[in-house]
DNA sequence: CTTTTGTGCGCAAAGGATTGCCCTTGACTC
DNA sequence: GAGTCAAGGGCAATCCTTTGCGCACAAAAG
């Protein structure tokens, strides 16, 4: 039920603990002590040198089943993202694992899949296996996933998304910062009918973007400015083509378009493209990640560069430290993440596209969620 | 040494099967095999319900370590890349990792960085680990890596690379006749000054997609037709950039790059851009692999489609088999690749880029590899 | 010379499950 | 009524290490 079956094939023999320590002569006991550096009971250094001499030319090495039966310590972290092959989440992978790879960790790899019930089933599992920690990527806030890791007992971290739970470490980006600096950013270009497509609020980053846009929405100056938030229901560059297609058809508004994640925004330029709408010329639109190969688009993508392999790595920091003590005060770490501006995002057009008689047909039905706009 | 310290936290005990077995008043064995279905000896259905039931009500779940350890199964299966954040890798991956989840098994993930010896170490790590089996991406041509998995008696899968070891089955891509038709495609449109960029000789991959370039510069027809290879010392963009400056530098013969990979295709992008040659129309320029976005680069970029996640998941099919069935045959999976063409590539210029005025300085060094021109 | 103090090592009990073998019963056959 | 048989469970070994405790012996202290 836990452990699938599998024949085990013809492994040779492993050379036990036992084999050395019959072969020098001495019990177990001596050889497990003289093999392990922190031994208490102290062993006659000649005897260790001895052991350790057998040890080699038998070629044992201690089977870390029964270490961690014996001593309840596995030797392994989990690492939990919510989709493996997104560009933003390999990188923190990638660096985590190398990490606690140094502290000769090795790690349990799973997918989220974005859904919370999976999850909770990966933390169950994980938990069975006597992980020593977990990272994981995919808390929503006030996950009760979180809860769960703290009611196990496993020392976790969170990272890029923050649950938000006392109790728990995390590593994040400066989300609101950031976007608020996009906002910034379009507002000195001249845009002043803005959009934001943010993902959907459970996740901490959505909503620190959000805010973020809503803080940036406060520095405009002119008298008609206009702020829009549009709600998307996934992650991916398809989702974003679909909104974008959609708002088009509605009749465009905006100028600019600040999206939740690089991922929408290609969506959006890709949707922009296939409907003859240039940008930045006629539409600005930015992204969030600075993924790979966002500067060699066409446009290249005006986005927020985040450091995913700096999380990923200060992740497996913090994380490793709450393993070794117990105890460690809870910590949050916030990078600060910066705008790159590319091509994506030039001057405010005189007139927005809605205007052009080429899409003049569209009725207005209106976006998700209209925030109030709001006066100088 | 093996196993990292790390104070275990203050997990609650947990419930094991005597606990199970002292409610249900029966002996630990009872338990044992009334939650097992497979139990030979058979228990009473009644005894089984009453046992489950008793099971549930104290949240019990078996500790794997303690069942691995009696029956030297795991339910671990390792999964090695040379590089996790690699866009091309990662979907390997995630696609293998759902595969073998589905089955129960729990994944280590690791990179081998692309150094042999890491990817020794890592091998024997999982080893002593008692991973059920291990699917690897990056084994060169005959690698002791893939000896020591068969010593080891560790059901192993290659994919994307083939060691060509005559006792493990593979997954690969059919980069062979990709190549080929990358040749046909940019000898159809023109181009007789051709050169290749090849990665280090070690893996397959670059051994087979040699091999097609060889096999594509056979079809050529003109008479005057020139074919060049280069040797690329990594498989990145900035080795692509590199290599394509001094290209420039050296004055550039040629009008059509196909390159090892999209990354290093990419490269040459960008450091023709820099020249301010264009693309196509004074070269074209071919990846392999058509990673996410290749085609919204500007120009787009022709590649060679290679469906990762095919790849990882008919690894993990194949492993699975191979775990079930100690000895199943060997089998080599080959996955076709298509030739997706985009922007990067266009006719023929008339005349090739070093007969322009702008490059005419740079002494003509050798390639590093000079292929010998094929006459028709 | 006896009594303390270590030092160096052995003994055996965990740790939590699986499994070969044996024992007890009740049913069934002759 | 004695003998056969199979079903249902119990016993204890086993997987491999770690570790609290105890023992012996030698050196130091009285």
């Amino acid at each position: 039920m836990s452990i699938p079956t599998g024949n085990r094939p013809n492994r040779q023999p492993r050379v036990t603990i036992l084999d050395v320590a019959a072969k020098a002569g001495v019990h177990v006991s001596t050889a497990s002590r003289a093999l392990n550096p922190k031994a208490e009971h102290r062993i006659s250094g000649k005897m260790v040198r001895k052991i350790e001499l057998i040890a080699e030319q038998l070629g044992y090495s201690p089977n870390p089943l029964a270490t961690s039966l014996r001593t309840q310590r596995t030797g392994t972290v989990g690492l939990v993202v919510p989709n493996l092959s997104d560009p933003l989440f390999a990188p923190i992978i990638a660096a985590a694992q190398e990490r606690v790879a140094e502290d000769d960790f090795v790690t349990f790899v799973a997918s989220s899949d974005y859904k919370p019930e999976k999850l909770l089933s990966i933390i169950e599992i994980m938990s069975r296996r006597h992980v020593a920690g977990l990272m994981v990527a995919s808390f929503d806030i006030k996950d009760p996933a979180a809860d769960l890791c703290l009611k196990l007992g496993i020392p976790t971290v969170a990272v890029l998304r923050d649950p938000r739970h006392a109790e728990l470490s995390s590593v994040t980006m400066d989300d609101e910062k950031g976007v608020r600096a996009l906002v910034e950013h379009v507002l000195d270009l001249g845009h002043r009918r803005i959009a934001y497509i943010t993902a959907p609020l459970a996740a901490s980053t959505a909503h620190n973007r959000l805010a973020g846009f809503m803080a940036g929405t406060k520095l405009a100056k002119a008298a008609h400015c206009q702020f829009d938030v549009i709600e998307a229901d996934a992650y991916h560059v398809e989702e974003g083509e679909r909104i974008m297609k959609r708002l088009i058809a509605d009749g465009m508004r905006w100028t600019a378009f600040l999206c939740f994640n690089d991922l929408l925004a290609v969506g959006a330029l890709v949707a922009l493209k296939a409907a003859g709408i240039a940008c930045p010329d006629e539409i600005s639109v930015t992204g969030v990640n600075d993924l790979p190969f966002m500067g060699l688009l066409s446009p290249p993508l005006t986005s927020l560069h985040n450091a995913g392999r700096k999380i990923g790595s200060q992740g497996a920091e913090l994380l490793l430290d709450l393993i070794e003590n117990g105890h460690a005060p809870t910590r949050h770490v916030l990078f600060s993440s910066h705008v790159v501006v590319r091509g994506s995002t030039g001057p405010a057009p005189s007139r927005p596209v809605q205007d052009r008689d080429r899409s003049a047909k569209a009725a207005r039905r209106q976006p998700a969620v209209r925030a109030r706009p709001r006066p100088p």
